[in-house]
DNA sequence: AATTGTAATTAGAATGATTCCAATTAAAAA
DNA sequence: TTTTTAATTGGAATCATTCTAATTACAATT
């Protein structure tokens, strides 16, 4: 598997936006996130990626994760102070919350509309720049569910 | 400074319900966050604890923060992987949203109608029994305001 | 009050996700 | 090419938090 071509020109925009070069680490990295339904962390993506590059370390793991981040192709999610988790931040799905089971441990992303985030301005301070919105749910869904 | 009896009871009865004892440690860290409103890391609450209580331990902080949580007493705020912080959390605004502004570094309270975390309720999936809402929002305000 | 059983606190060690560092390698520019 | 700069690498360091084993406080019982 490998990353398409519309998702390779992104990735290669985005990083060019930054003045950052497009890598093979960076690439496969974007693709495993790409990829990815299961809000992985990064020791996860490691463990991924290593069976396609076993020479990649896990210091550029995290490195690109973050550079991926700051360039805002995907997002970190933080569930209290568990390790962080990643997942492909779309144009549609910019703003999604995330909800985390007790039960299965398992993450997913919960889609609201943007008048759901767009209210927030309301309740805050008139000179607060919101410049980003976490959002996260944690509650039990039933053991015997498939999904 | 202490706690008033009003507080106290409630501190007492929250912790017999779980069947814990009320005890120095857990009345003077429950005060310094009830007193506090600039939800502080354990290490400040550390900080400030110790003038009045100059044996404590940091782990007895720890320990008591976490007591207080697990009783409904406090909450327990994270933004990304920064050290925790608290706050009270108090009937009425049992769920407020934090906000974090990155030119002062500073957390404080965003109130919201409960109306708005009801509403998330209709894009979670039916087996999904909510318990707990994070909003954490993160931006930056104008240096030359004095709040 | 003294004894007993249990819970809470304590100091210090351990943990572990993440970050840092110095050396090497890869990519782009000249 | 050669040169310059950016990115990757392995391993050490960081540090908020948790764990452990010993001590102390508390409360029930004799
Ligand atoms: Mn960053
Ligand atoms: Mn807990
Ligand atoms: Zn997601
Ligand atoms: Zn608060």
């Amino acid at each position: 598997m490998s990353l398409n071509s519309t998702a390779k020109q992104s990735l290669e925009d985005a990083l060019f936006v930054k003045g950052l070069r497009s890598t093979k680490q960076r690439e496969i990295i974007y693709e495993a996130v790409l990829n990815s339904e299961d809000h992985p962390s990064a020791d996860l993506i490691y463990s991924r990626v290593k069976e396609d590059m076993p020479g990649i370390s896990l210091a550029t793991v995290y490195n690109c994760l973050e550079t991926l981040t700051d360039c805002g192709l995907i997002r970190q999610v933080n569930f209290e102070r568990q390790p962080s988790r990643f997942c492909l931040a779309t144009a549609q799905s910019a703003h999604h919350a995330h909800a985390h089971c007790k039960n299965t441990g398992k993450v997913f992303d919960v889609v609201l509309p943007a008048q759901f985030f767009d209210e927030l301005n309301k309740y805050l301070p008139a000179d607060f720049q919101l410049e980003k919105v976490d959002l996260c749910l944690s509650g039990k869904q039933s053991l015997s569910q498939k999904n």
